[in-house]
DNA sequence: TGTACATCAGTGAACGCGCGTTCACTGATGTAC
DNA sequence: TGTACATCAGTGAACGCGCGTTCACTGATGTAC
């Protein structure tokens, strides 16, 4: 072969990646294909050789930025981190002032809201991942507690859409370090309830 | 003159509410000025005769969408609410559902959050009064009751989000119910610490 | 009173542009005989 | 061994379309003299 065996899937994982980021930078419907290939070092027309349309990649590039978010909570987990922890590192103002890198779902979740079935499933798939991952920092996925992570990351992306929304920096940082508080506050409420 | 005295006034608001209305429905970048005008009964070109340009009107739009929710909770709150009530008003099956005439923020705040410094000022202004109405709602626009109320809001507007995005109604619905018991733990705690 | 002009919200065709998508083609490498 | 053909990721120009915006024009009503 002309490439390497993996070639094609290398290139394909470069398009979903860098189109994760740019959809979570400046939104899926400001981001053209000419910019994603561009940005992936390829012309326009290779897009179709990978993808069947734009909407096909939409779903595996929220799908893969989810898994961003799974990896970070994880790389926490496995550091010994606990509820609060996860909570902080979420957060933090690089995850509030790198979109490109932060949570797919504060940014993306509307036009999620917005879309096909498909996109919504695809989302959903992921987010009970997500959502498994802060119940483990709670003690386990019981009933419970994966009903008390799903609040609780309702919460995180609130907030962090808030503090990305604010007008300066100093309200903004306040917004965060209150969201660690309200985070705290639905843990131990929710199960309890 | 031709027209009645507040006949501009009168087409202006008219096509603002059409366009508050609409781009909580589809997002800001998929709704036109061709379909907002045809929407509020005109054709494209009066649109610069009324506003200097599309990003005018997104402020004023975000703007009015976000006054509409504060006369939400007022309503609410002169009906003799408290808070849970305000909360429960909130979580709503119809707010989550009919979009176009919901929450600004569960719609927008992405947007707002990438959009230019005017329109993140314009929001502020607005979003301080909503939060000074649940505040009102926790007893009183106090430091500690407005910082609460901005927690309670981060937590509205990640759960209607993800109220949304939900598979199936049974999930969401759940979602929204949890999203009240939250609510309540954040109301509880954030002011405390 | 009649006529010429001013006002101005709105019309609708057109502008340049970027969108998602298509397609004839390239060129490097593989295989068949 | 040499030659003809197959493969296929990628190129880049072009497609139709809708975008935000512009502009010459309309037509109903007002004012000036």
């Amino acid at each position: 072969m002309r490439y390497a065996s993996d070639h094609n899937d290398q290139t394909r994982t470069k398009i979903v990646d860098v189109a994760s980021g740019l959809f979570r930078e400046r939104g899926i419907p400001d981001t053209g294909i000419a910019l994603i290939m561009k940005s992936a070092g390829l012309t326009n027309g290779a897009f179709y050789t990978h993808f069947s349309g734009k909407s096909e990649l939409v779903r595996e590039a929220v799908s893969t930025a989810l898994v961003e978010q799974c990896e970070l909570f994880e790389g926490a987990l496995l550091g010994g981190a606990g509820f609060e922890e996860l909570v902080r590192a979420y957060l933090s103002p690089d995850n509030r002032d790198v979109a490109r890198e932060g949570c797919a779902s504060a940014a993306l979740i509307a036009d999620v809201g917005r879309g096909g079935s498909e996109l919504r499933a695809t989302y959903a798939a992921k987010l009970d991942v997500v959502v498994g991952l802060i119940a483990r920092s709670l003690g386990g996925p019981s009933e419970e507690n994966l009903a008390t992570g799903m609040m609780v990351y309702a919460s995180l992306i609130g907030t962090l859409q808030l503090a990305r929304a604010s007008t300066t920096v100093a309200k903004s940082d306040t917004i965060l370090e209150n969201g660690v508080i309200a985070a705290l506050a639905i843990a131990g409420r929710v199960s309890a309830a």
